[in-house]
Order: C-alpha cells, then sequence, then structure tokens
DNA sequence: CTGAAAGCGCTTACAG
DNA sequence: CTGAAAGCGCTTACAG
C-alpha cells in the first residue's frame, strides 16, 4: 500500500518522452515545442507529480533560500520586536531576490549544530557577541556569511552599527544633567571575567560609556557607578531596576543597552512608586516604535535595524552571486540621540 | 583554481575507512571505535569537510524544517505585530521538537510556486482566504500541512478561532450601547462580488455581524450600516476613516475587522480632530499589546494567537510523523470581547 | 566493528 | 526539438 513517490521517470514514461524532456518542461519549457510541453504537464498532473527540492538542490547546488543564524531560541528572539523589524529588512531583500528565509535557532543548545545542517545558500549571523567556534564552523561549511551586531572578523563581511557613538552621546546628556551616580545595565552575553572581557557590540558600548565617564574624570570602577548585565529582556530590565534599588545608594541615572530592558525597568520603577525621570532618569537603545508610547517616553538612541537587516542581505546575495569584493564590506552605521521625557536634570 | 568541493570519499580516503565509516562517526558515531571515530574526525577537519544537508535530505527524506506559507511578502507581514506573536508559538514547538523554520511568501507573486520548491517536510499555511489553487497544489506536493486562519478543508487539518462569536460580541456591545450608524471595516481578500462572495474567516466575521445586525432588525443593507474592505494595515484602517467620514451620515460606531486597522482609524480620527468615543466608537480584533496602549484604549476581542501557531505547528509535527489521526484536528479556539475605551454611547 | 554497493530524484552538457 | 548518460553527495540495509 505504501505507494513509490512520483518521479520524473514516471511522468516520463507516461508522457513517452526523457527524463530530460520532464525536467525541461518544468524548468525551461520555451525550449520544447508547446505540444510536448502540454503533454508533459498533463502527464504530470495525472500522476500527481511534484519535483523534489532535496534533489533540484543537490544537483543544481542551490537552495534558494538565506539562513539567519540566531543565537537564542525562536520564541525568545522574537520576543524582543528589535528582531521584528531586523526580520522586515533581510525580507525586503529576499522578496527581491527571489530566496525565501531560513530561521535557524541554535540545536539542542549549540548553533554549531545548526550550521552544517541548514539547507541555505548562506548565513545572516546575528548578535554573535562572543565567537565560540561558530565563524570558524561557518568557514568550514564553505558557503558565504555575514556577520550582523557581533563580534568582528576582517575577512567576513560584517554589517554593524556605531555602538560606543550611541552610548557614548547617551552618557553625555545624563552627565551634562549632573548625574553622578550611574547604573550601567548592560545585555548578558555568557563571557566570564567582567566587562574587560566583552567582546562584540556589548563591549562596543561599555567603551562608549567609558570614554564619557573619562571626559568627566570618572571611570567604571569610581564610586558611584554600577554594571550589571541582564538578560535582553522586559523581564531582564525589571529585575536590574529591582536590584539597584536596594543598595544603599540608588543610582540617578540608569543606561540600558536596549529598550526592551529600558521597559522593564520603566515597568518596575512604576510598580515601586519611583518616579522617572523625578528621582531617576532612564535611557534606552534601539528607538523601538515601544520607546516613544511609553510613560515617560523612552530617552533613546536610534539605529537604523531595518536598514541593517536588508543591507546584510544585500551583502551575503552578493557573496552568494560569486562577488569576492563582499569581503571588504564593512559597514558601520550610525545612530542618533533621542532626547525624551525618561530622563531630567540628577535630583538633589 | 576552482577547487572541487570535499567529499565523504575524500575524508574516507584521507583517514583509510569507507565511506560507511565517515557517514557513521558524524551520524551514529557510537557505532564506531572510538579510535575509528577520532581519526575520521580529524581527517574531516584538516580536510574542511562539511556534511551536505541537500544529499543528505534527498537520501533520509527529511529536511527537520517546517514551512510557513505566507499570503503576502514577507515585510508586509511582519508589519503586523499579530504575525510576530504567531510565530513564536510555531517557534515554541520547532525549538522542541528540533525543526528550523522557514519563511516561504509568495514567489514572483505567487504562492503556486513556492509550493513545489521549498525544502520543508510540512508546511503551516496561514491565512489563505480564498483558496485558488493553493490546497490542491499542496496535496500535490505530497506532504502533510494544516491550514490557519483560513478556508476550511474537511480532510485537512486546521486551527482557527471562532471569528463570528468574536465580532459578534463587539456589534452586541454596540448595539447595546445605541449605536445603529455603523460601519463594517473588512479586511481586503482580493474576492469579487461583495461579501456574500467572502471565504475564510473574513466571511465568518461577517456572518458574526450579521447575526449580531438580524437580532436588533437590521442587515448589511440597512441604511446607516456601510461595509468596505482595506487592507490590513495601519494605512488601510486611516484611508477607511477618511472615507467614512467624508459620507453625509457618518458613522457613530466603526468595527474593524483586525486591531491594526483599528488602530489606523484612531490615527486618522485624532488627525481630523475627531474625539474617540466622544463622536465615534472604534473597535478591533486581535488584541495585540498595542490595543491597550494607544489612547484612547481599544476595545477589542482577544484570541489566543500564540496559542494558534503552537498548535498548528504541534499537529504538523505529528503529521510529518505519520500520525494518520491527524487529519480530524479541527481546533477552533474561543475569543474574549475586552472593552476598553475606545466605544461608549452612541451620541445624541 | 567495518565495507561494497545500491539508490534517493534530479539537471545538464553533449550529441544528434 | 529531443534523448542517453553521467553524476550531484549522501545513507542504509546487508554481509562479513
Amino acid at each position: 500500500m505504501k505507494n513509490r513517490r512520483v518521479t520524473m521517470q514516471d511522468v516520463a514514461e507516461r508522457a513517452n518522452v526523457s527524463k530530460t524532456a520532464v525536467s525541461l518542461a518544468f524548468n525551461n519549457s520555451n525550449r520544447l515545442s508547446e505540444a510536448t510541453v502540454k503533454n508533459i504537464l498533463e502527464a504530470a498532473t495525472e500522476l500527481g507529480y511534484s519535483q523534489d527540492p532535496a534533489a533540484r538542490m543537490l544537483r543544481t547546488r542551490r537552495t534558494d533560500s538565506l539562513g539567519l543564524l540566531l543565537p537564542q531560541q525562536l520564541d525568545k528572539v522574537l520576543e524582543n520586536p528589535y528582531y521584528t523589524q531586523f526580520l522586515q529588512g533581510i525580507g525586503q531583500t529576499c522578496q527581491r531576490e527571489g530566496f525565501t528565509l531560513l530561521l535557524a535557532p541554535p540545536l539542542r543548545g549549540s548553533m554549531l549544530k545548526t550550521i552544517p545542517y541548514a539547507a541555505v545558500d548562506g548565513f545572516i549571523v546575528s548578535g554573535l557577541e562572543h565567537d565560540r567556534g561558530e565563524v570558524n564552523a561557518l568557514r568550514q561549511r564553505g558557503i558565504p556569511f555575514v556577520l550582523v551586531d557581533s563580534e568582528l572578523h576582517d575577512d567576513v563581511p560584517s554589517v554593524e552599527i556605531d555602538d560606543s557613538e550611541g552610548i557614548e552621546a547617551l552618557l553625555t546628556h545624563l552627565l551634562d544633567l549632573g548625574h553622578r551616580r550611574i547604573a550601567i545595565v548592560a545585555i548578558e552575553t555568557g563571557t566570564e571575567g567582567g566587562y574587560t572581557h566583552w567582546r562584540g557590540p556589548v563591549l562596543r558600548r561599555m567603551q562608549g560609556a567609558i570614554s564619557a565617564l573619562a571626559s568627566h574624570g570618572l571611570t567604571p570602577e569610581s564610586a558611584g557607578i554600577t554594571v550589571l548585565e541582564v538578560p535582553c529582556t522586559r523581564a531582564g530590565g525589571a529585575s536590574a531596576f529591582n536590584k539597584l534599588w536596594v543598595q544603599s545608594e540608588c543610582p540617578t541615572a540608569i543606561v540600558a543597552f536596549s529598550d526592551i530592558i529600558a521597559l522593564g525597568i520603566l515597568d518596575a520603577a512604576r510598580e515601586a512608586d519611583v518616579s522617572v525621570p523625578g528621582e531617576v532618569s532612564v535611557t534606552g537603545f534601539d528607538d523601538l516604535a515601544e520607546a516613544s508610547w511609553s510613560s515617560p517616553s523612552l530617552t533613546t538612541i536610534r539605529q537604523p535595524i531595518e536598514a541593517k537587516g536588508r543591507l546584510a542581505a544585500e551583502y551575503l546575495v552578493e557573496a552568494i552571486a560569486g562577488s569576492d569584493s563582499t569581503r571588504d564590506h564593512h559597514q558601520r552605521l550610525h545612530t542618533t540621540l533621542l532626547v525624551r521625557n525618561s530622563t531630567g536634570p540628577s535630583p538633589g
């Protein structure tokens, strides 16, 4: 009863032609006479034939699909509206170039395992803060890839933003408002050994902070300056606030490394009846739509999320098409400080 | 210079074993002696070998990937936060079951073209309001699929919500508030011939509206009742409002078939200095996060979006695993009316 | 514990 | 305009 798949061979026999003709009928029908094509297509329909994508991929060495390699589980990733925008950017390029998009989260906890299995022509790698062999695995795989918001490698095309510029602007803004007790809430990357061991965008943001502090004679070790790491979620932000607010010396400003964290901080502050920016100023990073709707609206750094996705996909498509120049693409996009209502003068 | 791909054969030769052993080393290493595995893996690393997903798929007849068949371009689809939630639900199941997720929008404008090309073990079909041969193409493809928010087919598993129940509750709420001049803003499906020719969820929502109207002696043709269709976007909602507000008899209530449309209506009303709900009540459908943040907050129907995605993926995974009972799965989930601040008594 | 051999279903020069 | 043949790179009974 387990009937064999209908293959090209079956269609060819039914239509009294060769497999070549069947293949041509589906892929290059103008190379065949109209009658032949019609004949073949009819036979195919009657038999319920459908081309096999795997076989075609094996033969053509093409999948017409881009892979988005993600550092976290799919549902966690999508919790952050950041990724929706990023996906839209990638989606635009995919659409235009005729690629589908494979979302490839870690398999059994490991990105290393998903890299060799995904049937794609190339990868966009997002948020690889700390390369633990992934880049090597990607190289071994032998297909092009583009790093976005990741630790950089000279010979791999990359798209990123000027992280340090952004945080520097934010901290300068706060320092100018008189704040000297400042908490920096970074994104957890799992890197051990404190911020001096960080690597990717989070390190670069930290460097921006350090440079702003330095211009006021401060360092992350100065009294009043706190650095902590939380997961990049709303809950992470809330927990950060709660940790900070039991300290003997509460900060007068909290710099979150992402909007979603900042929004969580706002939640927790409201919960604790702490006035923002009256008692504490809060800043974010990204400029998600939510940042302007929150109350108070969030002072933050705008970054071109969608453009990042679009560009990364464009580079990847170029590299797939065989352009050698792609490896020279290292795009660093600029950011803008948006001052809204969550920041104000230091109290007292 | 264009060096041939490194294949299993090369690794086998280098390690002085058979291709079988190489395959085993990567997939079933416990069936080989430790020494052999080590030897093979070393040879593979030295040569820069990587398994070929296409070849493996062809052989095993498995891709370990689910396809999400989308009715619109990727970037358009992702504009609606609805899909982010839906993707999260699917993502949970994918993660648990070890599948990646292929986003498969129409290729060169046609879903029919993407169906035969996607390398997936099954499809989730979302929002296929009007089947124009897609279901047949899916059948021809010979792999499982489940329909979500789509026109129903008895022998295909489906997951949907009780659309008519939701809109009925909404209209009853408005009628009870005294509204008799009501505009119904439906989602454009491209079906010709007026609402009697609609098919999927939009038809079911219309039926809910009709049934609520009937209990007050009204029909969609009654004076004061307007029906129009717009694209499911914020801009679509705004255009609906602007069309309605130039009519001689403005409606006192607008029922949008989705939150994103309702939010667009709110935008346009604010723009036109029309008070909601003072001059006109507005309702949505979905209960996106945005619906509670908007001002005024939106009266709407909550539906379990994430659960829908999760369930659909679960059914699909079951069907892929070969369960015959799957085709009996027709899940219809319930909705809840949420009365917030965008609705009030009919003016005058 | 390891190997020889068949075959998954397609496309593509090449020849006519 | 059409066909015979090779081959893409892998896995899996089967045999030893």
